[in-house]
DNA sequence: CTGGGGATGGGGCCC
DNA sequence: CGGGCCCCATCCCCA
C-alpha cells in the first residue's frame, strides 16, 4: 500500500525545517548571502552538489560550505526553492540565468523546464501576434487595453518530486570548476544588423532545420541517432540543453513575458511553437511584435553577464566547458570559437554574396570555391584545366572554370567578357576592377535582379594573378 | 529514389 | 590567443 502524498508531505517538512533553519547542515554562500539547507536535500537534487557533498562526506561532523559567485542571490533562491518544493519561479528576465546556473548544478530538471518555458514563450508570441492581427483588424477602435494577467499564472513542476539529475558524463568534471569568464558577444544593435543580414540568406531554411536539430525538435529530415557525428559530444547532448543561438532567436521574436509566470507541468507536454518556417513568418512576426522586441533585446543585453565559461578540471587537464552543451575543449579560445555555434553569431561576411561565417578561414574557402574559381578544375567535365586549356565563366557572383571543349559543348565560347554587364551590377569603370566582388547589402538587391541579365561572362585565367586577385579582391579576408 | 560530389560547419591542434 | 590547416560530418543539389 502506498500513500501518494507522503512524499510530497515529507517535502513540505523538509521545506519548513530549512525557513526554520531546522537540521540544515550545509550553507550555500551566493555573492555574500547565506542560504541554509540539508546536505541529502541537495544531493539528491543536483549533481554537482552530489559531487561535492561525496567528496566532503568523508567529515560528516563539520558542517558543509559551498560558495558561487556566478549566479545572483536571487536565482539560487529560486533554485533552492525548487529544490524543496518543485516549484520553479520563472520569469523572462531570470530565465536564462536559472537555466544557467541549473546547467552549471547540472540540475537537468530545471532546464528542461526554462527550455519548455523559452518555448512556450514562441507559442505565446505567435497567440500574441495572432492576437495582434485580430486586434489590428477588428478592433482597431477599442481600446487596446491588455489583459495585464493574460500569463500570469505561476511555472510549477509538481509531478515530479525533486531528485537526483546526475548528468554522468559531466559530473566528475565538473568538481571543483567555478570559475567563469565572461564572453564576447554582440551588443543587442550587432545582432540586429545582423539579425536583418542573416534574414536575407537564401539558406534560411537550412538553417531553421539545424537549429531544430540544435534544440532537439524533431524534424522530418532529422538524422537517426546512430548516424549523428562521430564526436560523441553531440551524441550525447541532452536535447534539454538548449542552444542558446536558439533561445535566442526564440526570444527576439517573443513577446514580453517578464514578469508573467506560466503554469506548467511536466506530466503536460507544453507543444513547443516549432520554429518559423519562413522568412514571411518570421518577419511578420517581428513586425507583429515590434513593440515587444525591445524587451527580447533587453532580455538578450543581459546575457553577457550571466554566460560564461566553466573551467574545470579533470585530473590535471584543465579544460572548458561550454555552458549550453556537454561539450568541453582544451583551449578558451577553442571555447569561444564553439560558442558561435551556440550564440548564431557570424562575425565574417563575404562581400560578394553577403552569406555571413562564423569563421575567416571558412569565408575564405567560400571566397575561393565560390567567388574565385581557384580550383583549376573543369566544372563539368572534372579534368584538370589551365589557363591555356579553360576559361573562367562567371555566373552571377560565381565563378568556375571550364575547360575548352565543355565551353564549346555549352555553347557559350562566343560570349565575351560582358563589361556592360559587369558595369550593371553598379560598377564605374574607374572603380577597383575587383570591387565588382564588394557587393555591400545595398548593391544586393540590385545583384539579384541584375544577375539573369548578366549571364555567363568568360574571362581569361590567369593563374599568376590569382594571389594578387585575392588580395585585392577580399580585403577583409587577407 | 539514390548515390556522388560540392558546400558548409565544427573540432583538434599546430604555429 | 588568434590564425590557420586538416579532417570529418552533414546538408543539399543534381544526375
Amino acid at each position: 500500500m502506498e500513500i501518494s502524498s507522503r512524499p510530497s508531505r515529507l517535502l513540505q517538512q523538509l521545506n519548513e525545517q530549512r525557513r526554520q533553519d531546522l537540521f540544515c547542515d550545509c550553507s550555500i554562500l551566493v555573492e555574500g548571502k547565506v542560504f541554509k539547507a540539508h546536505r541529502n536535500v541537495l544531493f539528491a537534487s543536483s549533481g554537482y552538489f552530489k559531487m561535492l557533498l561525496s567528496q566532503s562526506s568523508k567529515d560528516m561532523s563539520q558542517p558543509t560550505t559551498a560558495t558561487f559567485h556566478m549566479f545572483s542571490p536571487d536565482t539560487f533562491m529560486v533554485i533552492l526553492d525548487f529544490v524543496y518544493s518543485g516549484k520553479l519561479s520563472l520569469t523572462g528576465q531570470n530565465v536564462i540565468e536559472v537555466m544557467s546556473a541549473a546547467s552549471y548544478l547540472q540540475m537537468t530538471d530545471i532546464i528542461s523546464v526554462c527550455k519548455t518555458f523559452i518555448k512556450s514563450s514562441l507559442d505565446i508570441s505567435e497567440k500574441e501576434k495572432d492576437r495582434y492581427f485580430s486586434l489590428s483588424e477588428k478592433d482597431l477602435n477599442s481600446n487596446g487595453t491588455e489583459s495585464p494577467g493574460l500569463y500570469s499564472t505561476e511555472w510549477r513542476v509538481e509531478s515530479s518530486p525533486p531528485h537526483s539529475q546526475m548528468d554522468s558524463d559531466v559530473g566528475v568534471s565538473m568538481v571543483g570548476g567555478n570559475s567563469w569568464s565572461n564572453c564576447t558577444y554582440y551588443s543587442a544593435s550587432q545582432r540586429n544588423t545582423q539579425r536583418s543580414n542573416l534574414i536575407k540568406q537564401t539558406q534560411r531554411r537550412h538553417s531553421i532545420k539545424k537549429r531544430m536539430r540544435q534544440l532537439g525538435l524533431p524534424q522530418s529530415t532529422d538524422v537517426p541517432p546512430g548516424k549523428s557525428r562521430k564526436l560523441g559530444d553531440r551524441a550525447s547532448e541532452p536535447t534539454n540543453h538548449i542552444s542558446q543561438s536558439e533561445e535566442q532567436t526564440q526570444l527576439d521574436t517573443e513577446v514580453d513575458f517578464a514578469d508573467a509566470g506560466y503554469q506548467h507541468g511536466l506530466g503536460s507536454e507544453v507543444l513547443p511553437r516549432s520554429l518559423l518556417e519562413t522568412q514571411q513568418e518570421y518577419e511578420s512576426s517581428r513586425s507583429a511584435n515590434k513593440s515587444k522586441s525591445s524587451k527580447a533585446d533587453e532580455l538578450y543585453a543581459s546575457m553577457p553577464t550571466i554566460l560564461g565559461v566553466m573551467g574545470s578540471w579533470i585530473e590535471d587537464d584543465v579544460r572548458f566547458k561550454c555552458p549550453f552543451c556537454t561539450h568541453m575543449v582544451k583551449r578558451k579560445a577553442d571555447l569561444k570559437r564553439h560558442l558561435r555555434c551556440h550564440t548564431g553569431e557570424r562575425p565574417y561576411p563575404c562581400e560578394a554574396c553577403g552569406k555571413r561565417f562564423t569563421r575567416l578561414e571558412h569565408l575564405r574557402s567560400h571566397f575561393r570555391t565560390i567567388h574565385q574559381a581557384c580550383k583549376p578544375i573543369c566544372r563539368k567535365c572534372k579534368r584538370h584545366v589551365t589557363d591555356m586549356t579553360g576559361q573562367v565563366v562567371q555566373e552571377g557572383t560565381r565563378r568556375y572554370r571550364l575547360c575548352n571543349e565543355c565551353l564549346v559543348e555549352a555553347g557559350i565560347e562566343s560570349i565575351p567578357i560582358d563589361l556592360e554587364a559587369e558595369q550593371s551590377l553598379g560598377f564605374s569603370p574607374e572603380e577597383d576592377k575587383d570591387s565588382r566582388w564588394h557587393f555591400g547589402e545595398e548593391h544586393r538587391t540590385k545583384e539579384v535582379v541584375e544577375e539573369d541579365s548578366v549571364g555567363l561572362v568568360i574571362q581569361e585565367v590567369d593563374d599568376s594573378e590569382d594571389e594578387t586577385e585575392k588580395k585585392e579582391v577580399k580585403p577583409n579576408i587577407s
